[in-house]
DNA sequence: TAATGAATTGAAGAAATTTTCAATTCATAC
DNA sequence: GTATGAATTGAAAATTTCTTCAATTCATTA
């Protein structure tokens, strides 16, 4: 079987894609304070276990975060990388997008008509 | 007019979303250089007409990018915020994630984007 | 070994996104 | 004013992702 390289703007679609959901974001933003068990993920956000397990299997595959079972409960970790830089970014130009609708929210504001 | 406050885990969320496709992605490149005509947009990218301008619309509504007509020729360009330090964060995390696929991690390495 | 709790899996229906095509707008040239 | 090229729009069909629920695995405890 030829490995066929996959482009890399595919890759980064994959990537971002992969990031693309509210759930994930949580999991993600928690994990980087350290290593956290699924019971505290499941308590922190509000989702049906199952879900959480739907979500948690997406980033795994990914191979973002890694799974560890300890006992009768598995505990999640990011897999390295900064992932707090790339939430950094994510946020600085978000707040410039939203700031600049709230400017526009104010124009409209202030118009007469 | 009811200003419903997203949480900003759904705003991020939605902010990678908009990222997640493979033609988003490459316009969002090649407008770092600077300001581009959607004909040179056309010329780079493999995609029909109208599937370009529904991502450009999906990019122009998120706000991340800003469209100008001049003349016959509307010019894009990126809105202000940093993405070149973005999709740095987002390469160093995929450089790490992807160290088992040696072709991809080449170009990875290779790209100057 | 039976029972319980923790977490995951597989699969189906629901929901969102993507692609495509015909129709439209806008500016320029004839 | 009519034709042409550039780009966008609206809407449908195609595809993908999301949610949900029942069934399952694995470890612990009674």
């Amino acid at each position: 079987m030829a490995i066929v390289p996959k482009p890399l703007y595919q890759a980064k679609a994959e990537f971002f894609r992969m990031l693309g959901h509210p759930v994930r974001i949580r999991v993600l933003e928690l994990l980087q304070e350290g290593p956290m068990p699924v019971r505290d993920l499941r308590a922190a956000i509000e989702v049906e276990p199952s879900n959480l397990s739907q979500q948690l299997a997406i980033l795994r595959r990914s191979g973002i975060v890694t799974a560890a079972r300890d006992g009768a409960t598995v505990v999640y970790a990011l897999a390295g990388g900064d992932v707090a830089e790339l939430m950094r970014a994510a946020r600085r130009i978000l707040t410039e997008m939203l700031t600049d609708q709230e400017e526009l929210l104010d124009e409209l504001r202030a118009a007469e008509v």
